[in-house]
DNA sequence: AAAAATACAATCAGTCATGTCTGTTTTGTT
DNA sequence: AACAAAACAGACATGACTGATTGTATTTTT
């Protein structure tokens, strides 16, 4: 895709339409096919990143993906760049709200079923589309200006509900921190690793097995005192 | 770069220097200078993916970065395809060095400079760039085709070295099996976090420390029994 | 020293992706 | 029904990378 390639340089920017402003009263007008057709777009972006890599998804290549013309994906995002940021956008709010679901569940709190839950989301495509869009910002600037900002929102936004949500960690915020990043690094890692081939699939169980064990240990309640 | 482009169908091949057979006796000819041509380019590689990603390592960028003309590089390799591989290739071999390398240090062989060195390791150009390629042979099969059976090599070298390296362990092969695993997961995972912006720097000391313990703790010899 | 081979440079045609432009159909407003 | 605006489709020009070809200089061989 590589964002913002070197300007060509022709003319002016032909028309975008950026934000529809719900012109009409409250009632939304039939615009609201436009939202689907960008949310078609934006789907069929997320599945060329999973299935050709960053790298292979092209303009050409969503569009048919999306069963559009060219033309008429041009006409919904102007560039290419354009796509790839609203797809960006969309994968991020997807995250939080995966995440505020999860969270709503007050009968999946206990540690197994929340690592569960978590090591599931990072093998569905969103999560791979993320990885792939983040490998491509680290070397590219535009990507990254895009991406960069909302990994240290999502962090933030993690810790803030995490916080709220578990008040039996209140008094053991090292414990927690650890547990968080432990949790975290483990299973987006592994994710990743089983995606590459760095990482031997049947190994999954026992670390996942290994990770709840870890978790319950650093519980300040815990009997036995938290390692580090 | 994009392996194995759909073939133009010009002709045939023109010439390709593959295995220089070191025609003379014992004496090695000039052809040391290919050598290390080939090697400079290989270098520039890596390098061009650590600086810009594989989608951007393209073979003028490489050409340029390594000081040659593209006419010079293709006379080397033939294929950007071939490069890439060859690249793979040294990158691998580079892993294994490395490892043996530490491995013959016995005064290293304490769980935190190990965990340290390794720590160092996945920190260096040569981790980066295979993780870049590791990402695109996960949508490209001729990569695929190249790098997957290199990983799987490296799993099995790794863990019999490793097996050869810590007797102790003998007698706890599953807690010595999760121990590398979570090693690996992660430190690797760790690097790629840090990297893509998905885990905060800060971090990173803490989650060391922990490692080093929960390695420790899963010693058979260890005072308090493994976990899992 | 002549011949063969190799390292290297420069250029060319082909393919592909990108952004832009010009049309056509559909939809909504009045 | 008329008109406007949007959704959509196709085509064009530009630039970039790729592989191939040809040409030159430096070695090595005999």
């Amino acid at each position: 895709m590589a964002l913002s390639r070197t300007r060509t340089t022709r003319t002016a920017k032909p028309a975008a339409p950026k934000a529809p402003p719900a012109k009409n009263g409250g009632t939304t007008l039939q615009a609201t096919k436009a939202a689907q057709t960008r949310a078609r777009l934006i789907d069929a972006t997320v599945r060329c990143l999973v299935k050709h890599g960053y790298a292979n998804t092209t303009t050409p290549r969503v569009a048919e993906e999306a069963g559009l013309s060219r033309g008429a994906m041009m006409h919904h995002f102007e560039n290419g760049a354009a796509l790839i940021k609203a797809t960006i956008i969309e994968l991020h709010e997807k995250r939080l709200r995966a995440f505020r679901r999860a969270a709503e569940k007050p009968e999946e709190h206990d540690v197994d079923t929340l690592v569960e839950v978590y090591w599931a989301q990072v093998q569905k495509p969103a999560f791979i589309a993320f990885h792939e869009l983040a490998v491509a910002a680290r070397t590219d600037k535009d990507l990254g200006a895009i991406l960069f900002p909302l990994q240290e929102e999502f962090r933030e936004r993690f810790n803030a509900q995490a916080d709220a949500l578990f008040p039996e960690w209140r008094d053991a915020p090292v414990e927690f921190d650890m547990a968080m990043n432990l949790s975290q690094t483990i299973l987006e890692g592994m994710a990743i690793a089983v995606q590459t081939g760095a990482m031997d699939k049947a190994k999954v169980p026992a670390m996942l097995a290994h990770l709840e064990n870890q978790i319950r240990a650093l519980m300040p309640w815990h009997k036995g005192a938290a390692a580090s």
